[in-house]
RNA sequence: GCCGAAGUGGCGGAAUUGGCAGACGCGCACGACUCAAAAUCGUGUACCCGGAAGGGUAUGAGGGUUCGAUUCCCUCCUUCGGCACCA
């Protein structure tokens, strides 16, 4: 027997590596002659290892970028290092070298894993963020976004975390906890002067994704983080004449705002509380601030708040209503004071509860529902039968240990007759009441309507007069709340008809927004706003290793950026960079000594660095031209290759590096620097490989897998082809070692197929040489249709079932053809993208001239892909009876007459006259009986 | 709580438009080769009843639409991700 000739990937990888390098078969030019495709994969942080997830990032991305490239794009596929960031600050600290050292040290190492990979990376772009090539234009940026006002410094108060000794940007703070992002430390807050960019300016375009390709999923994840509110703002005044904005997105529930809620920070607070309650509001504030953003914002908390002993007047109606203050306002989000309505809003209502606060209800319930308890013992005997006569629903039940009463429902047209019917019912020394859609308390001599503050407490003293168990009840809704058959109808945030809102009453639920907006227009007290939960991005960082901020404070000329033919802004070397808390750039005995461009005279260098966010926000553009010194990219390449085309990363950036990098792109585009609204037309996020236990691989739990290694083991073809084929691209899955084994095995047959293709017998029969072209042409069509869609699993599986068939037909004396060398040809270039290495080996085996990655992509030859006979399926009642095998062209005629024809079907009939006959062209015969 | 995604054999997964469920691979079983093992090759492999022929049941659960549902609709369960007092 021949010995099978070995397939040994790690000399044929490194030496194509090689060749293909000093070729440079991978460098990506303009050429205005062919149609240009920007594939972005995103760009790694110089950890120091490249993780398997990098790996399943990348390999697949290269895979289509070549495949287009044989499509006959001129393609970009750049990579470049994220490489300013806490860790090399962390590393320093702990090891005592430094970050820069570290950091270089680092791309370095993840170079030489990189190029295992064998990806078309064109090298000659390579982007670093912490040379100072490319981050004198992050300063450029800096100050291209001062000049034209989209940056601006601020006190403000600021997460920050007390192991990394700096701030964090809101997106950096994670979990129930607020935990750091990076060594999940929580967070505290602190009080620091810090640059921002406006954002928020494009918060509304920044929802607007329908020029871009993205999943859903990112375009969900922006859209609630922008988390854009539509309402009114309305201007109530304190009793001391300061106007007080609320935002509200219930503007029609305005009537039924019987107290104001001021956020513990407000600035009026202190103008506001009265000497009697100036003690506890000082307390309470206290303790708000004391308090950490985890306590104050855990989701089950009891609502706080103290009363300030102001009052406000609400200037749709002009009731005067208290002002409290309570931590669950918030300073940070629209003005940092609410209207309070707490019949409508569920926050509202715990509150006022708790602190018996007035509760009017002023929008009718959609459902219309309405409930009442009759109490046992205050209806006359015959009420239940009354009741019944009268068609209202009620049941019976006991009543705690008082006897039985009665439960009644009622819909919205059925009260008045049921409050008539139960006043001629009601004893003496008794009441009633209806609750839902309608509020009305029915005693002996009259009926009244929870319908104002004043109603309220009207009701309540008859009741206590009536009743002293109620007496401890300080609002209607709190006594009436007690009863557990009303909890579902006390409180409702619904749309609905407006009601108790003077001459607005009736105004239907569909345009009560609109028409109390624009009330409030014209009357001058409010207008329509819209409100973001979007914040500016918090950009300053107390730390070292990032690009400097490229600012300087002068006494007399305030704030000045640095003069453009200054930059870059370089970072010292020689600094010490021990945690404090203070920017290591400030110690520095003399680097932040500086003149001041606008005068001349002593000033102060900024001492933050920028988050890394910056840096990321358009590396995408210094791809184009990384050596480039004119500005922060060549126009012309520009011009030719933007917008990105195809971008591939992670999820874990959808409301972090996605939403800078669109900021970026289009403040860019605003100061004329940048084309067009977006800077990635298409999005696609790949899944998470986990540890071979199905968990998130940690080097705590053990389950990490490292890519060197099965490189080393199994070549880089394979573990490309395995990373593909094991999971659907953009779900993940578990990592599995045996599992890699039916990928190598793939290939080594491949391989040993190449050495051996005589053919086994002196001819092949028509039919097999049609059947090999025919799956051939089908594979084909199908690979090309799952790298159009990012369906890499099935690419490999179907190279795989082809290759079956090869072996298949080569048995039957396929080998040696005109197919079967065309079978090979096309085999080839479709592995091509998948396993480059192996390709290229194959096809230079086969004699073919170099590179197999400069050869075009075949075309699907539809007729040779076309099936000449079908399996027809026939069912009975839906259930698959029989198959028979007929040619494609058989006419529905045919085909049922073939149906009714069968033996089985005849079986399964037992008799019975087909109902009905469905006939699905070319697929299947169901027979009804 | 709100928003989103996903539930298919022992495992990863496949199934253009509503039309043969389980492609491909792993694993497993048996066989060939071998002194033996590995590698390789071949055959089989959803579950249940049956010796077989054959039949029945199955795509998280329950309903619905349809001649026909993994696919469309409704309710629910589980897992994962995001947000979370956002007025």
């Amino acid at each position: 027997m021949n010995e099978t000739p070995a397939y040994h990937p790690a000399e044929i990888e490194a030496k194509w590596q090689a060749k293909w390098d000093a070729d440079g078969l991978y460098h990506s030019d303009i050429d205005p002659n062919k149609p240009k495709y920007y594939a972005l994969t995103m760009l790694p942080y110089p950890s120091g290892d490249l993780h398997i997830g990098h790996w399943y990032a990348m390999t697949p991305s290269d895979a289509r970028a070549r495949y287009l490239r044989m499509k006959g794009y001129n393609v970009l596929f750049p990579i470049g290092f994220d490489s300013f960031g806490l860790p090399a600050e962390n590393a320093a600290i702990k090891r005592s070298i430094h970050p820069k050292e570290w950091t270089f040290k680092n791309i370095e190492n993840m170079r030489k894993q990189l190029r295992s990979m064998g990806a078309m990376f064109d090298w000659r772009r390579e982007a670093v963020s912490a040379d100072p090539i490319y981050y004198k234009w992050t300063e450029w940026f800096f100050i291209q976004l001062f000049k034209h006002g989209l940056a601006y410094r601020k006190m403000s108060p600021v997460d920050w975390c007390p192991t990394c000794n700096t701030t964090l940007a809101r997106e950096q703070v994670w979990g129930d906890d607020r935990h750091c992002e990076r060594c999940e430390t929580p967070v505290i807050k602190k009080d620091l002067d810090q640059w921002f960019f406006k954002t928020t300016q494009y918060a509304d375009e920044l929802l607007n994704f329908e020029t871009i390709d993205w999943p859903e999923r990112v375009r969900v994840l922006q859209t609630n983080w922008i988390g854009r509110s539509e309402g009114a703002s309305v201007i109530f005044k304190t009793e001391q004449g300061d106007p007080l904005e609320v935002f509200t997105t219930r503007p029609d529930t305005l009537w039924g705002a019987t107290f104001m809620v001021l956020s513990p920070e407000h600035p009026l607070v202190e103008r506001i509380a009265t000497p009697e309650c100036k003690a506890a509001v000082i307390e309470y504030q206290a303790q708000a601030a004391r308090q950490s953003d985890i306590d104050r914002e855990a989701a089950d908390k009891e609502k706080t708040g103290v009363f300030t002993g102001g009052f406000a007047i609400n200037p749709v109606n002009g009731a005067r209503i208290p002002i409290w203050i309570a931590d669950y306002v918030l300073m940070t989000y629209g003005t940092g004071a609410i209207m309070a309505v707490p019949a409508h809003d569920e926050r509202d209502f715990a509150f006022a509860i708790k602190y018996g606060l007035p509760i009017i209800p002023v929008i009718d319930r959609p459902d219309g529902m309405n409930k009442s308890l009759v109490f046992p013992g205050s209806t006359r005997e015959g009420f239940a039968a009354a009741l019944q006569a009268a068609g209202l629903a009620f049941t019976a039940q006991p009543v705690g240990d008082l006897g039985e009463g009665l439960f009644v429902t009622l819909r919205r047209e059925q009260v008045d007759e049921y409050v008539a019917l139960l006043r001629s019912y009601l004893k003496p020394g008794n009441w009633n009441e209806i609750v839902g859609s309608r509020w009305l308390f029915i005693f002996e001599d009259q009926v009244m309507s929870l319908s104002s503050v004043e109603t309220d407490q009207a009701i309540l003293a008859r009741c206590k007069a009536i009743d002293p168990a109620v007496s401890a009840n300080r609002t209607t809704m709190e006594m009436i709340q007690h009863l557990p058959f009303y909890q579902d109808v006390l409180f409702h945030a619904e749309y609905g008809t407006m009601n108790n809102s003077a001459e607005m009453s009736g105004t239907p639920g569909e345009t009560a927004k609109k028409q109390v907006i624009a009330r409030l227009e014209a009357q001058g007290i409010g207008k329509g706003a819209v409100n973001y939960k979007l914040r500016d991005w918090l950009i300053s960082r107390q730390r070292y290793w990032g690009a400097p901020i490229p600012m300087i404070y002068c006494a007399q000329c305030g704030w000045q950026p640095v003069p453009e033919d200054q930059l870059p802004v370089l970072l010292p070397d020689d600094v010490e960079w021990k945690p404090t808390g203070e920017s290591p750039l400030k110690l520095h005995p003399t680097w932040k000594d500086a003149a001041c461009p606008c005068c001349g005279g002593p000033a102060q260098r900024e001492t933050d660095t920028m988050d890394t966010f910056m840096c990321s926000s358009w590396y995408h553009l210094r791809y184009l031209s990384p050596l480039y010194d004119q500005g922060p990219f060549d126009p012309a390449e520009y011009d030719y290759w933007m917008p990105v085309d195809t971008y591939t990363g992670g999820i874990e950036h959808a409301t972090m590096h996605l939403i800078y990098t669109r900021f970026f792109h289009k403040a860019l585009r605003d100061m004329g620097v940048t084309e067009g609204h977006e800077p990635m037309l298409q999005l696609r996020n790949q899944g998470m490989v986990l540890g071979e236990d199905h968990e998130k691989m940690s080097k705590s739990r053990g389950n990490v897998v490292a890519p060197d290694a099965l490189v080393e083991k199994y070549g880089a073809d394979t573990v490309r082809a395995y990373l593909m084929f094991f999971a659907r691209w953009d779900m993940g899955a578990p990592w599995s070692y045996s599992g890699i084994e039916g990928t190598v095995r793939w290939l080594r047959r491949l391989w040993a197929l190449s050495a051996d293709q005589q053919p086994r017998q002196s001819t092949a029969g028509v039919e097999t040489l049609k059947t090999l072209r025919r799956k051939v042409h089908q594979t084909l069509g199908s690979v090309t249709r799952d790298f159009d869609n990012f369906e890499f699993n099935t690419i490999v599986s179907s190279l795989m079932e082809l290759l079956n068939e090869m072996y298949k037909a080569r048995e039957a004396g396929a080998a040696g053809s005109a197919e079967w060398a065309e079978a090979w040809d096309i085999y080839l270039r479709m592995v091509a993208p998948v396993c480059p290495h192996v390709a290229e080996e194959l096809w230079a085996m086969a004699g073919k001239p170099y590179s197999i990655h400069v050869q075009p992509w075949p075309q699907v030859d539809q007729a040779a892909a076309a099936e000449e006979s079908i399996t027809l399926v026939l069912q009975v009642n839906g259930k698959v009876r029989d198959r028979l095998v007929v040619p494609v062209n058989i006419s529905d005629d045919e085909a049922r007459a073939a149906a009714l024809a069968n033996e089985t079907v005849q079986k399964f009939l037992a008799g019975r006259d087909p109902k009905k006959v469905v006939v699905v062209p070319g697929k299947l015969v169901n027979i009804v009986g």
